[in-house]
DNA sequence: CCAAACTAATTCACCGTCTAACTATTAGCA
DNA sequence: TGCTAATAGTTAGACGGTGAATTAGTTTGG
C-alpha cells in the first residue's frame, strides 16, 4: 500500500485497517502479522470447505476418512502402518484414529491385523477397495488444491513456499 | 531447491519429495501447491495450539469464548451486535454462536437485550467485566502472533501478505 | 526372575460444532 | 387486508474431536 502502485485490496485489508484505528500507537499490533494469519486462516477454511463439499456429494466417504486412507497410502513403509503412526501423520489423537479406523474397517477399506512380533500392536493395511477409492479421489483433491491457489504464478508459488518454509523451520526448531 | 544456493529444508520438503516419487509425471501434482497448503496448515495449527495453551493456563475463559468477545469488541458499530453478526464475524453457525453466548452470558461478560424496533432480534453488549477481560488478553494474543511469524523480516511479511492477498481476492470474487 | 515402568490400542465421558427443525416476528404482495 | 414467504434466534440430535482411564503386552533393573 502507498507504494505508488495502487494495489487491489481484499476484505482482510478492511478489517486490519479498522483495527489499526484502535491500536495506532501500540507496538504489539503488527498489521502484517495479523493480516497474514487471517489470510492463511481464510485460505485453509476454503480448502476444508471445498473438500467437505466434494466428499459430501460423492457419498462414499467423508473427508476425514479419505485423509486417513491417504496417510496410510503414502506411508514410507510399503503399505502398512500402526494406528499410532497414522494418528501422528493425520495429526489427530490415537483415540480419534481408532474411531476413524472403525469406520474404514466396517466399509472394508482397510484390514486390521495383529502384529505377532509385538502383540500390543495392530497393523493396518488398505484393501483393494481402499486402494481403488484412494486412487479415485487423489487427483481430484490435487486439482482442488491447484484451483485454490490458481491466482499465483509458478514463480509466486515458489516465493510463497520460501517464506512459509522460513516460518515452519523456525517453529520446528 | 537446485538453484545454486542450497536452501535449508523443513519437514514439509521431505514429505513432498517423497510424494514426488509417486507422481513424477502427473500434471495434477504440483509440489509448490501442496507444499504451500501443508505449510499454512502447520502454521495455523501451531497458532491454535498456542492460543489453547494460553487460555487453558488462564482458566478464565476458553479460546472460543475469547474470540467471541473479540469479534464483539471490534464490531464497526459502537459496541453492540446481533448473534447473527457475531456468528458471521467469528465464522461459525448461528447455532454455535447461541451456545457461545450462553456461556458468556452465564459468566456475566455480555448482556442480551431485546431490540424493541424488531422483536425478533437480540442485541449483545459486553459488560464492564467483558471489556476488561478482552483488554487483559488482546495484547498477549498479538504477542503470540508476532512470535509465530518472528522468522520473517518486516519486508518479508509485506511480501507474504502480497501473495496471500492475491489468493484471497481471487477466492472472494 | 519378577515387580515396576512403559507402550499400544481402545473405551468412555465430555465438548463444540454442524444440520435441520421449530417458534416468533416481520415484510411482500395479491 | 390477510395470506405467504423470509428472517432472527433457539433447540435437538448427530458427529468428530479431546483427554483420562482401561486393558493388555513388553521392557527394564534390582
Amino acid at each position: 500500500m502507498a507504494k505508488g502502485e495502487d494495489r487491489q485490496q481484499d476484505s482482510v485489508d478492511h478489517h486490519v485497517a479498522r483495527w489499526s484505528v484502535f491500536w495506532e500507537n501500540e507496538p504489539a499490533f503488527a498489521p502484517e502479522v495479523e493480516g497474514a494469519l487471517v489470510r492463511m486462516n481464510f485460505i485453509q477454511r476454503e480448502a476444508r470447505r471445498a473438500d467437505a463439499v466434494a466428499f459430501a456429494q460423492a457419498q462414499e466417504l467423508t473427508a476425514e476418512d479419505y485423509k486417513t486412507l491417504h496417510v496410510l497410502m503414502i506411508q514410507p513403509w510399503p503399505i502398512e502402518a500402526t494406528p499410532a503412526q497414522l494418528a501422528e501423520a493425520a495429526k489427530v489423537t490415537r483415540a480419534a484414529m481408532t474411531s476413524r479406523l472403525d469406520r474404514l474397517f466396517a466399509a472394508d477399506l482397510v484390514t486390521r491385523e495383529n502384529d505377532e512380533t509385538d502383540r500390543r500392536r495392530v497393523l493396518i493395511r488398505p484393501t483393494a477397495a481402499g486402494r481403488a477409492l484412494w486412487n479415485k479421489y487423489i487427483f481430484e483433491g490435487m486439482a482442488r488444491d491447484q484451483r485454490l491457489l490458481r491466482a499465483l504464478s509458478h514463480d509466486e508459488l515458489i516465493q510463497l513456499n520460501g517464506l512459509l518454509r522460513k516460518v515452519v523451520r523456525d517453529l520446528e526448531s
